[in-house]
DNA sequence: CCAGATTTGCACTCTATGGTGCACTTTAAC
DNA sequence: GTTAAAGTGCACCATAGAGTGCAAATCTGG
């Protein structure tokens, strides 16, 4: 018990001045809104909550773990959350926020792509499949399969944050481009959802439940083939056969 | 301690007279294979143990519940399975088998479907959806994402018995197609893998990670539309448009 | 340099649970 | 019926981890 407790301590400290592990420099980024007291370990406690709740799950972390990770006293994390459940939550609700925002931003660049539309396509499709193959997204993956069934109301907190609201940006990306003439979609949700399919859904078993890291090569060749069936069912000239 | 130890007793007893839950049923259907004392506990261990996982997660998940679900003494379990951990694997395993069976016997019936080709794919497309979505299923898929952070082994123990076999034999099956001039497919493997993407792709956000079943209404439709994109790329005569 | 807020270290409580030992009962097979 | 294997009930151990209290240290704004 001693022996641990010297140990964390020195974890402990070895982060707070070091600032080596990651936790402590995305903290080192984040302090702006309310920052009170020292430069907001806040981000560096959902950062830390988040990376450890990944790896071992919401049982097996404990908050020790946390503390030790963030580089921050037991007691500063139930200073700010309160309760273990409270920093689930919190944590995972900014991690998707995270993650909403890069896959927008990819789809955002079907905006103003005015050459040949499968070029476009498969160089957003690339990016979408890279966002959803990232290392922090499987591990949010994971947990909200992982817990969703201890906590129901994640799915609130994930609400709006999630796979939707980038499935619905590129259906008016789809719908724009199909009054453009350029493809030919009927229901543009439809076809968002199917286009997200066919990049992502290889991934699952490809990358071992996310545990093995995909070669780029891979993503493109996948890419590349998920918007050649899409291009085949959606195109607006008929493509000649392969 | 004392009252949860009657509570516990009271269930228990239920289930090994009453045989209501489930866990039981099966079993009973199981005294196959080495059936040495009674009626085979090990079935019904397993049973309530994929069960009480799937529920709790491995780590919430308690020796006690398990055997109370499976109506059994906490020994019992540790005389078939010694520890918790290999009970987990077991478990898991027999499930995978038995969700992998299902998934095969839907994807056999292609094989002699003279019919329609649209009806043959939207048929066994919509067997495979029932498939993904059983309640069973995504309990299993949520577990395996819960705890392979913790069992990097359990991917193994799923090897060969996961989609990846399922994906394969409907690979297959779509050659034979297109070999008899049914459909035009260049690399059987990744149609098939497509295929199956547009079939399941939407269920996540759908299902909302299968804590929602969904009405039948909608597997359909989801299913025509998939074989509808799904033929438009790999149909053998180019489909007027719709 | 001061005051108040924040953070820290550490000891401590309370509860939960995996796993074992043991004496006793039930079951299946001969 | 007898017997050995399988199952049961219960007490028990050891450990671990969530959450709290408190006094001392440290930071931040003025």
């Amino acid at each position: 018990m001693v022996r641990i407790r010297a140990r964390t301590g020195a974890v402990t400290r070895a982060l707070r001045y070091g600032g080596a592990v990651g936790a402590t420099t995305a903290s080192a980024a984040a302090g702006g809104a309310g920052s009170r007291g020292r430069i907001d370990k806040r981000q560096a406690i959902l950062d830390a909550a988040f990376t450890v709740f990944a790896r071992e799950g919401y049982a097996q972390a404990t908050v020790d773990a946390i503390a030790a990770e963030a580089g921050v006293a037991k007691h500063t994390i139930y200073n700010h959350f309160g309760d273990k459940q409270t920093l689930l939550r919190q944590a995972i609700a900014a991690e998707a926020d995270r993650a909403m925002a890069e896959n927008l931003a990819a789809v955002e660049r079907l905006r103003d792509h005015d050459g040949d539309i499968r070029v476009a396509l498969e160089s957003v499709g690339h990016r979408l499949v890279q966002c959803y193959c990232d290392d922090r997204s499987w591990a949010l993956r994971r947990l909200l399969y992982a817990e969703i069934s201890q906590f129901p109301d994640l799915l609130d907190i994930i609400q709006g944050r999630a796979a939707n609201p980038v499935t619905e940006a590129l259906a008016d990306r789809l719908a724009r481009l199909s009054l453009a003439g350029r493809l030919r979609i009927s229901d543009p949700a439809e076809a968002a959802e199917q286009l997200g399919a066919l990049l992502t859904g290889s991934m699952e078993s490809r990358s071992r439940l996310g545990t093995r890291r995909l070669p780029d090569a891979e993503l493109h060749s996948v890419t590349r083939a998920a918007v050649d069936t899409f291009l085949h069912a959606f195109g607006a000239e008929p493509p000649e056969n392969t």
